[in-house]
DNA sequence: ATGAGATGTAAAGATTTTGTAAAGATGCAG
DNA sequence: CTGCATCTTTACAAAATCTTTACATCTCAT
């Protein structure tokens, strides 16, 4: 499982700087913005897994940051502020805050809450799946089918499909396969990557001879498609 | 749409008073119980929506009861406490409950608060029980049926068969398991899980040798099925 | 066309992981 | 205290997976 990355947009650097360092030793992710658009843009162009927003900003409110990203962010957002004024809370809530955290907040409380909207968000939405023609991965239930028939990889094989499934139309090289699969160390045991793609294409392709998965890029590595 | 019931579990009659007060005016349906047992016995014969739970409840903690009604409710349970204590806040998040309000909350808040935790749950469905083929778990009565005879389980066997049967089809680490099911600590116990698999797998399946239900996922860890 | 380097394939051997039985330890009810 | 149920630990068997080897086949520049 990846890092979660988390988006702070908030203006204050010192509040940023604490927010970061608390959740970069809690292995999170940390992307910052110092203004709303700023914050909007970072969302748009690479979708964080939570964001924790801060209401006083100053360009634009952050309830209109919050109605701004929900109108197609689906993911947690947790509201930080320094007004403890209760129709501030009662607007975000209703207006698709996640939970609503009034400064100054505890470190151990807020990353409760992070894990709790995280575990929640999880559990409920992203049952993420990539369907790539026949073949349907999972990576949640780590299960992969072909015409919705499962098919039992090992767990060497799987994580060599889910590294091309993520990459699928992009060529990787054989060293760079190595090293993601199988770790450092291994960059020039080819042959295991010549053993393993074979065992894949006997389980998932239709004709292992000719395979259209899982395509070889002669003196380069393979491609998936 | 029906009412929403919410049950109250509070050994305060004059908060119990103004809750209910404040949440019949806001069409909802309010049950009360002034103790933990009281309140785990009516959550149980009659599940309502969401539960609004005290922590210094006179009988039994309140984490102790969040702790029992988390084995078989999955509907939102929000705490509230007079304890401004981070642990306490902390731990209750951390153990299933929805959200934390310290006392003297404000309405307002809460009830907002109270629409976002039924917005969130509405997706989610409670199931006191679950039927997987052949096999009939009951969270409330703690028992397991297979062709309606009742299967007999210890109390660790039932821990992880529960919750491998709420995470039907999907792989579970072994060190995820060992975590939910033993603790923190226990996770590199790997042949406890080994012994308990094989126990329950003689007590479930038709033929342990080429089992159907629990799955063994080698080098990752289990799925059901 | 040809041959060297790259890739594919099958299968044996080595290693790791998992399954199983049973003995020892612990705790609890009567 | 005793006996029973359960949990923990040990030892070994069985199975699955990974690694290595040997050789077949393909590709492409000459």
């Amino acid at each position: 499982m990846n890092k979660a990355e988390i988006l702070i947009i908030d203006d204050e650097p010192q509040i940023r700087k604490l927010l970061q360092i608390n959740l970069e030793s809690n292995d999170y992710k940390v992307i910052q913005a110092g203004t709303g658009k700023e914050g909007l843009m970072l969302s748009a162009s690479h979708p964080p897994d939570l964001i924790l927003l801060d209401i006083g900003l100053p360009d634009m409110s952050g309830h209109k940051v919050l109605e701004q990203l929900r109108q197609w962010y689906n993911k947690p957002v947790i509201i930080l502020s320094v007004q403890d004024d209760e129709s501030s809370i009662v607007s975000a809530l209703d207006n698709g805050a996640t939970d609503y955290l009034t400064k100054p907040f505890r470190t151990g409380e807020l990353l409760a809450r992070i894990r709790l909207a995280l575990r929640n968000s999880q559990n409920i939405q992203n049952h993420s799946s990539i369907v790539c023609g026949d073949i349907e991965m999972d990576f949640i239930a780590r299960t992969v089918k072909k015409h919705d028939n499962e098919i039992k990889l090992t767990s060497t094989e799987y994580n060599l499909l889910a590294l091309f499934v993520k990459n699928a139309g992009r060529v990787l090289t054989h060293q760079y396969i190595l090293k993601e699969v199988w770790g450092y160390g291994y960059q020039s045991e080819t042959q295991y990557l010549r053993v393993f793609v074979n065992t894949l294409r006997k389980k998932m392709e239709e004709n292992p001879n000719n395979p259209v998965h899982i395509i070889t890029e002669s003196g380069v590595g393979y491609r998936f498609r």
